[in-house]
DNA sequence: TGGATATCTGCACGCGTGTGCACAAATGGG
DNA sequence: CCCATTTGTGCACACGCGTGCAGATATCCA
């Protein structure tokens, strides 16, 4: 509890004077498999906490050209399914003793790349893109340097970076069998002008399905992935005469609004004139207001597989792994007709 | 576009023999401020682009003992308001060439100590904490190594660290005020079990100011900081005779769970039956289904103070600043008799 | 052209660590 | 008691960078 010490940190000197050993000593005392007599571990740690003494995780990342850090590279922050993914990267990440850097970015490349230098200044082991597509030539340049790229629900298929990913398609067929066995006849999918792959895939796979079943459906894109986007394709639709039955919205967010519009602008009924499945199973789809019937991204296995690729011995690139949605049967369509 | 090059990163020494100069020009090329004539400026850069150099900000902060890393340390990542606040400072952060290093934290003071040592562990150079309050000592030893600690709408008035809050008290008494011209009879106060400075601080003013006009006030707290809370609060209150025909829920989370419960299991209509005021303004509480009357945290303009507390020249400790919530009129209060 | 001045460059050191290597000390076995 | 073996320690170097200092080169003025 020396409190007059001088205003900056303490270094690994210090404490081995105090102790009366070697700074090698210091040293060890603090590496995991180093060998040090535990007389001297015992000094050792008794001096440093007398001067308060943290390890210099800059100095060390030096030596071992690698930092513990792990870059989070994100956009959208505020969305509940982003959050989650925030979230749930995070803890795992703590768990196995690697510090998350976060970099919020908006959507476009410029940006995105701009997030990716700033991770190789850190020497960041990995980079996890969770919302905006880096351009393929950063992507080299992180691997030229030894560090992994992992994108999330972003399925580019940049060479070399890793990619996680949900599995729309499953999804997406399942949503129009619910909608067809709940005895629905005019079919719309509710979309976003994001153009994502996900987005886009969920959008096709649904279509191909209701061809397949000689159904037609309409395609809905109105501005970004949000609220307010939901609300402004419900009026869309149901402005003009006999608008959908039964709606596919390719995220939580965007059915949400879709159903305020269409309950309070439009008084219809939820399900008995209009169902809505969703897609990620956000917090809010449960609440009581809404009760969407949705699919579950499986957002904590998911983190668990990226925390996992940072095991030691795992350096391997396994290019693409799908996660199984879960789906979540709620009260926003209704009981197969029998 | 070297393809072939050795799995590591690249220094500056590469470059240096790359373009035909030595090291000390690479270095001072990318330092501001360096005298470096523009022949070699412009032989370095393009060496450097070659190459895919980039300078190692660890070794940078090494010698300036700064980092210009800045820690958060948050927990309950994925609940609205909380997302909000670390969207908006990474942004702001960003904005000033500091990298933010989130930290996710169970509330409890063990996991936030932890999470302390790590930002010393990175020499960051300050530490923004978002929810659970660390214990002194910890402070104390951030502060001794010249780190700086910043706490938000935690006012524990921890000596050193620099507080700064939104307005619990014009919120919670004009809360009061507009149930009172609502012409509520019985109040409410929703709260949870956490028990925060801030929660209990409009808790506290809100039943004073209801004391002064003479009015009782029944005080609600179930559960953590939550939407299923807020349910549990109205089943409780709702549950036995003569329930509250306006409420004060100190968090529009709780608000929302309250209005759905008490409008889906107790056919209670809002504003007729029950008025409700949230705190907070988060982005669920404008939807259609809520249109809550509630209090906006200045989330922007706080984290743009945050920011400035780390502009050049402001090492000074201001010790508090609070910021006026702005009131915002939205559906769930009824209008004023008149 | 010569000298004074401004501009640029390289050398060498230090930042706080981890670690190979040589050596000292302790331990064990006969 | 001596030697072989294990265990612990210190020295010195390296990691990639910024920067003071001295020297080199360029620029300017008379």
């Amino acid at each position: 509890m020396n409190e007059a010490r001088s205003r900056s940190f303490v270094s690994a000197q210090m404490v081995a004077e105090r102790a009366g050993v070697s700074r090698s000593a210091v040293s060890r005392t603090f590496t995991d498999g180093a060998s040090v007599s535990e007389a001297t571990r015992r000094k050792v740690l008794s001096a440093a906490s007398e001067l308060g003494y943290h390890v210099n995780h800059l100095a060390r990342g030096l030596i071992h050209d690698r930092s513990n850090i792990v870059c989070l590279v994100v956009s959208d922050l505020t969305t509940a399914i982003r959050a989650r993914m925030v979230d749930a990267l995070t803890r795992r990440l703590q768990a196995i003793d690697k510090v998350a850097m976060v970099i919020n970015t908006e959507s476009d490349t410029e940006s995105v790349s701009a997030a990716l230098r700033q991770t190789l200044h850190y020497r960041a082991e990995a980079t996890v893109v969770l919302s905006g597509t880096p351009p393929a030539s950063i992507i080299e340049t992180c691997m030229a340097n030894g560090q992994r790229v992992v994108l999330i629900n972003r399925d580019d298929h940049l060479s070399g970076s890793e990619n996680i990913a949900v599995d729309n398609q499953v999804a997406a067929r399942e949503a129009f069998f619910l909608l067809q066995r709940a005895g629905c006849r005019r079919l719309a999918v509710i979309s976003s002008e994001a153009r994502t792959a996900s987005l886009l895939e969920r959008e096709r796979v649904f279509t191909a399905a209701a061809d397949a079943a000689g159904m037609a459906v309409s395609v809905t894109r109105a501005g970004p992935t949000s609220y307010a986007s939901g609300i402004e394709a419900a009026r869309r639709l149901f402005g003009r005469s006999s608008g959908p039955d039964g709606a596919f919205c390719v995220t939580d967010l965007l059915a949400i609004g879709f159903m305020d519009a269409a309950r309070h602008e439009f008084g219809l009924r939820i399900p008995e004139d209009l169902c809505v499945v969703g897609f990620d199973d956000i917090e809010q789809a449960n609440w009581e207001s809404y009760r969407l019937t949705t699919f579950a991204q499986p957002v904590e296995r998911m983190a668990d597989h990226v925390a996992s690729l940072f095991e030691p011995g795992n350096s391997g690139v396994s290019e693409r792994r799908t996660f199984e949605p879960t789906p979540v049967w709620r009260r926003s369509v209704r009981p197969t007709a029998s």
